[in-house]
DNA sequence: TTGAAAGCGCTACCAA
DNA sequence: TTGGTAGCGCTTTCAA
């Protein structure tokens, strides 16, 4: 074969080592783009002949296309993101678990998952900052995105809003995750068992009132009316922190107490006997989240187990509300607690 | 007034209420969308009056604008997304803590990050996936992208790629994570305690081998040459599992133990002492992480504390890499271990 | 079965 | 100081 075609391209060499695009990939096949498009998103609307299936998919492979996803989002007009918003969260707790899950079987649908880092504006003020990435869906943690919020995320395209929290928005599907329910058990239990005098644990550290306050509320409304007592106990994770709050037990004169969840009271419970205090003897001790942990201490502390959703399920709720965005609009109670009674209590 | 000007619109209004453009903006503030641009960001190579800015922004303001982050992207070639691919590891570590807090800086240095689930295609394949959102920075946790992919991945427009590993790969930027060091902190504690016969637990749970073999190879070199005993202890996160391993513990005749971390060591500890094994009597027992609960433990946990760099730090570093791409690549340890010795060795 | 071409929203170059 | 406009890469309608 002693002669070659050349190929002169119309416009010169790309100065730099450049990304090849489907028009690439179309020149190098002898076809158009639309074809190559029809090709690589096995369009079925479309019957595109096997040997160009091939030489396509062969010029493709041979360049290295790539497809790019803003040029594809600005066309759908909205992208394949479900956004975020991280809060400000410690990592290691039940939540975030169960956020990391959830990103997992999001993936696993195709969905493009975005972190949203949290400082920054906040509110209906950070739904703008979202907005701009267009997402398909966002999934809103905790409270603190109001109506006008989810309107402005609905207007710029996003099929699906979905708050995770203590109240349901108007607009959003709404997944309610009362906590309250678990500082009721916790409360409900201490009663039970005679104490009448009740501490409960608030974190000092910051992005945790979003639980600790209905934990505590939660407390208060199951002693309404009983007589018993609820004192706050505000306390950093810390074991100074944990020393000193010990260091006044006494003073404090508390039967029992409900510690914000079992790593705050394992904290607590080494304290408490550090300084004498016999527990559940003195002080009967529950915590929550069912850690690790709690069984791990001398006594076994006693817990409020949680049941949040399957990252799975709520990633389907999600799929089906991108995919039917008329349907009605979910609201759905997905926390259990159930008191696990060991030996600190 | 009895008179309202109506503004007739060229184009018939929009079916559904749809996003407000650029063009919008431009037609209620009577400018052109060139001017809505150089005011919305600033353009300091332009200077625009003052009446003119306060109108589009008011028009702005009134539409409820949001600007496109893929026609932005597509227009500049690459997005402000910076990708890192979420590796499969349990929350709570003190990596996932590192990883937190990175993606907090980056976000307050404007970038959006992206967590791309790990499940699907995985190494040089998933390159190509992330390639597809022309991320302007990847930040890639352990091993298992090559060459290829890095290359891959800058042709694509990103401007930065950084490892966080054991090793270094070509064409990318290297954060080197060497556990083995861990590892070998606590040989040489447990063997300068006077201890010949070591076991090293080795988690089962998926995901920790990245972590978890360096720090046994750690454990292997320290004691190389010195005659002791390296005895590899596979073990489940779970109590029973403990237990079981605990049940054979005598037979095994180990007399000291390094934990993988704190966690395990925990779940150990309890499981020996329940099984009438004193620590650090017949057992010497170190974790590693210096997490809070070995501090709360009876005895106290020896651990290996690790000083893992700021996520600040690095997130600048990432910063850097893509304002100067040609700038020569970087190569840092970013692991320090030392032994925190308390009551358990 | 394939191709031509419009147009998604934005920025930046060049003119006025 | 402002406007006109090309063009980023892709999908999809309409025509051939």
């Amino acid at each position: 074969m002693p002669y070659v075609m050349v190929q002169i391209p119309k416009t010169p060499a790309p100065a730099q080592r450049s990304v090849p695009t489907s028009a690439d990939v179309a020149r190098l096949a002898g076809v158009s783009r639309a074809t190559v498009s029809y090709v690589l998103n096995n369009t079925s609307a479309v019957r595109i002949s096997e040997p160009t299936r091939r030489r396509v998919h062969e010029a493709a492979e041979e360049l290295g296309y790539v497809p790019h996803a803003a040029a594809r989002s600005l066309r759908a007009g909205h992208s394949r993101m479900v956004l975020m918003p991280a809060p400000a969260i410690p990592v290691g707790s039940l939540y975030s678990r169960f956020i990391n899950e959830l990103q997992q079987a999001l993936g696993r649908l195709d969905y493009t998952v975005v972190q949203y880092g949290s400082p920054g504006p906040a509110g209906d003020d950070a739904a703008r900052a979202w907005a701009e990435l267009r997402p398909v869906a966002v999934l809103v943690p905790g409270s603190g995105l109001g109506p006008q919020g989810v309107a402005l995320l609905r207007r710029s395209g996003a099929r699906a809003v979905v708050t995770l929290g203590p109240e349901a928005v108007r607009g959003a599907h709404a997944l309610l995750m009362d906590h309250a329910a678990v500082g009721r058990a916790a409360g409900a239990h201490l009663y039970a068992r005679g104490r009448r005098r009740i501490g409960v644990v608030v974190p000092e550290e910051p992005g945790l009132e979003v639980f600790s306050r209905p934990r505590l509320d939660g407390v208060r409304r199951s002693l309404r009316g009983t007589g018993a007592t609820v004192t706050e106990l505000p306390l950093a994770y810390e074991e100074e922190a944990a020393a000193a709050l010990a260091a006044r037990w006494r003073d404090l004169g508390l039967d029992g107490v409900f510690a914000y969840n079992d790593e705050y009271a394992a904290l607590l419970l080494r304290a408490l006997q550090d300084e004498g205090v016999a527990v559940p003897g003195d002080t009967a001790l529950i915590g929550a989240d069912d850690l690790m942990v709690g069984r791990l201490l001398r006594p076994r502390l006693s817990t409020v187990h949680i049941e949040l959703p399957s990252g799975r399920d709520l990633a389907e709720l999600v799929d089906r509300a991108v995919r039917e965005p008329g349907a009605a609009l979910e609201r759905r109670e997905v926390l259990g607690a159930a008191v696990v009674a060991r030996d600190s209590s």
